[in-house]
DNA sequence: TATTGTTATACTCTATAACTATA
DNA sequence: TATAGTTATAGAGTATAACAATA
């Protein structure tokens, strides 16, 4: 088990904090959604599909920062499960859309997002969640 | 450039901010290592044989949760660069100590890691950056 | 000329299994 | 029996280059 590191200037570094506490969390994250046969890149996919139904994959790949070419595969594989369908808007593009299947898989995966939230904010003293997110998101976004 | 995801229910994340935000500032500090010939993990190695002179290697990544088969061409590298130097501890184990060139490439990379530092810490609100370390420590150790 | 989807490919990180030599 | 260092290897995730079809 990973030792807590005691003494090392790299406990008041951001970057070094940042680095563990993604590892931390991103690796629950994904034991708990291995139970869905998904990643946290594709439960991602399927999060973003179902608040803009009808998005193109490489839409989703801005969104999520992942290469159009590496949404390839991981949109294949959703729509080979059954998950998702696509649809032509234009000869080059196609919409995308969660089946019924999918909308239901979604509800899973809220849950379990849920519960790794829940895991790790109840590490945190009251009210610092919020505080802690504005933060994050001031950190990457503009 | 990544826009900034717009509305969707990834924002109020936790994992997905910390994803977002760890891949970003690590993008930013790898750029900056680059200049110096590391990475963020042999930079990190480098800092803790500064902080802990004769450590071994296997100590280095439990401390930094790398494997010790991941260490090893990792160690040799900096090595080979004439930045450390071992000496055997026992028949099994070596000590590794910071040459004088280790020391001085440390100061570099302390530098870097304050630049990296600047350029995020000042898009917080003035004083939150400790409550925000504080936060990541709670989230990842013990 | 730019964009979508695609293929192929490479590179980095990380993980596991196995071996040796020591303890 | 457990540990340090090592080798080899496999799997993710991510990156680039190129192409066809379409806008």
């Amino acid at each position: 088990m990973a030792r807590s590191g005691q003494s090392t200037e790299l406990n008041g570094l951001l970057g070094y904090q940042l680095r563990r506490a993604s590892a931390m969390v991103m690796a629950d994250l994904a034991v708990r959604l291995e139970t869905l046969d998904l990643t946290p890149g594709s439960a991602s996919m399927l999060l973003v599909i179902s608040a803009k139904p009808g998005i193109t994959q490489s839409e989703i790949g801005r969104i999520l920062s992942i290469k159009r070419a590496n949404m390839v595969p991981m949109a294949a594989n959703l729509q080979t499960r059954g998950l998702l369908s696509r649809k032509r808007v234009d000869g080059r593009s196609h919409g995308l859309k969660l089946t019924g299947e999918g909308e239901a898989l979604v509800t899973r995966i809220r849950r379990q997002i849920k519960a790794n939230e829940k895991e790790f904010a109840s590490r945190l003293e009251a009210g610092q969640l919020g505080k802690l997110l504005a933060g994050l998101a001031a950190m990457w976004q503009q």
